[in-house]
DNA sequence: CCATTATTCCCCACTTTTCCCCACCGTGAG
DNA sequence: CTCACGGTGGGGAAAAGTGGGGAATAATGG
């Protein structure tokens, strides 16, 4: 559990920086992720996800909307000399992060929620974390 | 049984060490176990653990669920000078893993557990140990 | 177009946690 | 008895995490 500060700033952990690659130069990529958490992506692997954006179509209804709502909030931005990131507003109150927020590294993006919204998505799943991993893993 | 000190390190076994592959450096990665129990994986079987993660889709929201509860907790360290391993508060929290443990050599990971909790765990089993050995093994 | 307000960014300072090191104790083998 | 090895404890330096002032930049309103 890490703390967000008046000026909606963010440590990035230690540990997940560790696994960034070193030439993303502390870029990031931060936008709207699933079940209302955010999704920050290194800007390498945000450019691989933006390469397959490419080959959806325009002209498709469905594949517009999911663009746009992907990139609406989109917002690249760097470290500062603390290692901290900033959340700009709009995902602040998407997110429903104010002072604290719970960061989760999973593999190709970091997904920060609201701590509280986080342990409501855990429960909300009847299933136990061991069947869950049985029927994925098999 | 080995003890946990009040900066949360634990013993590794000799026992166990000697099992472990020399080329992992002494890393290993802890998260979330089964059954209220952790998992330590020498870094080399959590590489391939992580490979199987890579395959499953972070479209697919059962996926999801699984990637984030196994990744949420999960945290690289290695061994001090005197073989200890130090696990972090959160997990130690959640396998309410205080001053004792116990520590279970399972193949391709190891496991500690609160020793009363795996006590709990062996009972709660109505089925005797020949019976499932019988059932497992045929 | 300028003035005012708000936001972002850069810097410095402080607190807490982690990690590295040294020391000790007990047991079993020689 | 002594030595080696496995296990336990704790002090202190270094790193990680947190907070806030103030300049630069951008947005807002007249």
């Amino acid at each position: 559990m890490y703390s967000v500060d008046e000026k909606g700033r963010v440590n990035l952990p230690a540990k997940l920086r560790k696994y960034v690659s070193p030439d993303t130069n502390d870029t990031f990529v931060l936008t709207r992720g699933f079940e209302k958490c955010l999704f920050v992506y290194p800007i390498d692997e945000w450019n691989k996800l933006e390469e397959n954006l490419r080959n959806l179509s325009g002209y498709d209804p469905e594949h517009r909307r999911f663009i746009r709502a992907l990139l609406e909030l989109a917002s690249e931005s760097q470290l500062d000399a603390q290692s901290r990131l900033s959340i700009p507003q709009e995902l602040r109150e998407y997110a429903n992060i104010e002072s604290e927020v719970r960061i989760i590294g999973t593999l190709d993006k970091i997904e920060l929620w609201n701590p509280q919204i986080y342990d409501e998505y855990k429960t909300s799943q009847p299933e136990t974390y061991e069947s869950i991993a049985a029927k994925v893993m098999k």
